[in-house]
DNA sequence: CTGGTAAATGAAAATCCTTTTCAGTTAGAT
DNA sequence: ATCTAACTGAAAAGGATTTTCATTTACCAG
């Protein structure tokens, strides 16, 4: 089930973060979308309801949540980074390469390979980034 | 066996692209390196024999080589790209978090899971990007 | 309720990495 | 030797993210 913003607010007082009124104003535009939105596009959001927010604050309470582990990150080779709202626990992406829209799943189910590499190579693995890339429905047969 | 820079050279001339100096000497360094190197990098070690090239040629002969599928590119988050000689087909890397040093790995064995998804999604999928992070032997234990 | 204080904010500047532009150069075909 | 499309490099543009620093604010203690 989804987060709630109040919930999300729990843990950052927990962990000894304060809740001001730009976080408040982030959180409840991350909760309130199912897309994955860049910093930029979700400063555009914030904006409507809190005019006065800094790009920089948008770009650190995201890092922030980023690392709480509430919400997660897509990853789009050089271009912009863009977030979504961890509702899935452990998952990873399918990304369009055409028009960016993102689909979540879940089972990747690599422990095995993790397994067998860290033997091989004797790293300590602590995770993985798997994505894959393709033409979401409607962009195919699009030129 | 590690592709030979005559050989590279050989499939340049073969797709139709021009045999010039500075390409000649990004993939002297390509191949003569085992790490993978950044764009910027590369342009300090090519520039030991090739003090005139720009680092926009760099990057040119980089996008090319690596759209011939000669080099691959690791994916570092907001980091800058690297890249290394592609000796071993398809294949992923495990990159050390500190110190970045990255290890090769192949059967990364996603097929059955790309089936699924596209199938579930409708996604015409194209390519996967995989990934293991940890810390390698050299940098466990180090603070 | 007051402070007091460390944390948080926002504007601007600084960094970085990468791409574009464009005028001049050159590889390789003829 | 000539020709031309491909290639090059300097500089500028672009874009995303980070740093800096003076100001403001949440929240704990009193
Ligand atoms: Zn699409
Ligand atoms: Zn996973
Ligand atoms: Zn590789
Ligand atoms: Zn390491």
């Amino acid at each position: 089930m989804r987060p709630t913003a109040r919930k999300i607010a729990s843990v950052l007082t927990q962990k000894g973060y304060k809740l001001t009124a730009q976080r408040r104003a982030v959180i409840d535009v991350v909760v309130s979308s199912s897309e994955h939105l860049a910093p930029a596009a979700l400063y555009e959001r914030v904006r409507r309801t809190h005019p006065a927010i800094g790009l920089v604050t948008v770009y650190r309470t995201l890092e922030m949540l980023s690392e709480l582990g509430l919400i997660c990150r897509v990853h789009r080779g050089g271009k912009s980074r863009s977030y979504t709202l961890a509702l899935l626990g452990h998952h990873h992406h399918l990304v369009c390469s055409r028009c960016g829209t993102v689909a979540d799943f879940t089972g990747c189910d690599l422990e095995e390979l993790q397994q067998r590499l860290s033997q091989d190579t004797g790293f300590k693995i602590e995770g993985h980034l798997l994505q894959f890339v393709g033409d979401c429905r409607n962009c195919q047969g699009v030129t």
